[in-house]
DNA sequence: CTGAAAGCGCTTACAG
DNA sequence: CTGAAAGCGCTTACAG
């Protein structure tokens, strides 16, 4: 019998062994883009250890797409999806948490509601800003995403509590919003260029948006560090080519223990420790 | 009847339609690694392309490990996927086409026997090596990823073909294999200089190792271009940060193509385009 | 046009 | 231990 088996070089109809089983030995990833450094690394950890553990990886681009991002969690309603990770979210959490009767749901930022690995924005950003302040840096600019999202509030309170402890109020023209790739941190030089009241330090937050700040800066002259210091954000090759002082959030990790809590279905919070990278792009005034 | 379906919020159990329609509506993509940014291109414009047409992506990292290659083969000849795009692959073509009957199996590098959709690497480099070559550079040296694969042969016919038109022998020290990462650029300069003997201009395979190169000199003092000229692949951020001369493949049009070919069910083969975008790490000897 | 039945290809519980 | 039956949740062809 087993010799004609493989003789007939049989294998099973996977969908019929999913319906029957009731699950699919398939995880979704979601996330917003597949060309950020930030979701490669953690996209990346996911996938080591679903291929470890015999699972495989959806993986959804949603652009923050909301419907892209709720045909996703539909496929989990559906069973076409064992659990769900989401590393950025387009959709409230409150249209999204209802979906964790269908199966676990692991987020990538804090959220109280669900299995969580983080980094601490927070805390990473006081400590980022606790380093230029004693560099003595006092006027001090910094880029985020999305506004409303979690890092960007956290980013903004962390902002907020810093100056006040050195008696500086928080000057709204130097935070940058919507800064995803180098283009927009180009953008945001030449806008300071423009206005001609720079900053003495910006805190971007990728390395890929640093790395557009240094270009443009290198297009009027104006000199890194010396002039401006900047700092990057996920230690990719591209800080360590330009030799950009940087935050490492060993996202690679995050990825990692994200799927550790979908696989043994833990319910727990996960806080992952950041690392400041020091290199060559801030000075001390 | 459809307000009751309205009101329970019913949806379809997905492995049951599957198994009934015989589709699934994924489709899977082999890659060896999730964060080099000629597949992140590539796999982007496929999941553009799947989005726009409902289909979904299952992400494969293979890391060149044979099984799990195999592993995503099996699923197609199985019904999980309705079809394959190999953007590189692991296993030879012989053990990879049989599959080809169980659905439609697209590959992102020429092959006789499947449709695809490629660069011309041959092209390609000749181009590089002519741009070089009038540039007055004899001294060529070239990076390369694994020493047997399709872009590495066709590298080494290209450099073979445009230095027997300038009379000049192919020196073997020049060639460096097994470069993928940025380290591994660091390496082949490290190794360069601990034997003394430099070539003028070294062709990378990716602006990573290329941004290696750029880090090591940088160490040794050795002055770019004007001691070594270097020039990139992939014309990713990295490139333009560093003013990197480089080359684009136009990666997100060979995935989109290559979707096209799976949907569509057309047996083609389709060359993409190259651009040689000239910056400033190539000086003229 | 509507509704019950057959069938997709498995796994599992159960009878023999 | 073996083998036939029931059931997973759909879709489609067919009878009424």
């Amino acid at each position: 019998m087993k010799k004609i088996i493989k003789d007939l070089d049989y294998q099973q109809n996977l969908p019929a062994v999913h319906l029957v089983k009731g699950e699919t030995l398939t995880l979704g990833v979601i996330i917003p883009y597949i060309d950020h450094p930030y979701f490669q690394s953690v996209v990346g950890g996911i996938m080591e250890k679903a291929f470890e553990n015999k699972y495989s990886v959806l993986c959804c681009a949603t652009n923050y797409n909301k419907e892209e991002e709720l045909k996703y969690l539909l496929m989990l309603k559906r069973k076409q999806l064992d659990g769900l990770i989401i590393c950025s979210h387009a959709n409230d959490w409150e249209t999204i948490l209802p979906y964790t009767d269908y199966g676990p749901i692991i987020s990538c930022e804090y959220v109280e509601e669900l299995p969580c690995v983080y980094p601490d924005y927070y805390e990473t950003f006081m400590s980022v800003l606790d380093y230029v302040i004693a560099k003595g840096h006092r006027n001090i600019g910094y880029c985020t995403g999305r506004s409303g999202s979690f890092s960007s509030k956290m980013r903004l309170s962390a902002f907020e509590a810093s100056l006040k402890k050195v008696n500086q109020g928080v000057s709204k023209s130097w935070v940058f919003e919507d800064c995803f790739t180098m283009d927009d941190g180009k953008q945001v030089l030449e806008n300071l260029y423009r206005e001609g009241n720079f900053p003495t330090v910006i805190l971007a937050n990728g390395d890929e948006v640093a790395a557009g700040m240094i270009v443009q800066a290198k297009v009027h002259g104006i000199a890194i560090p010396s002039e401006l210091s900047i700092i990057g954000f996920d230690n990719s090759p591209l800080s360590e080519a330009l030799d950009l002082t940087t935050v490492d959030l060993h996202n690679k990790k995050t990825g990692e223990q994200a799927f550790h809590l979908f696989y043994n279905h833990l319910d727990e919070k996960i806080k992952i420790p950041f690392q400041l990278i020091k290199r060559n792009t801030v000075t001390t005034l």
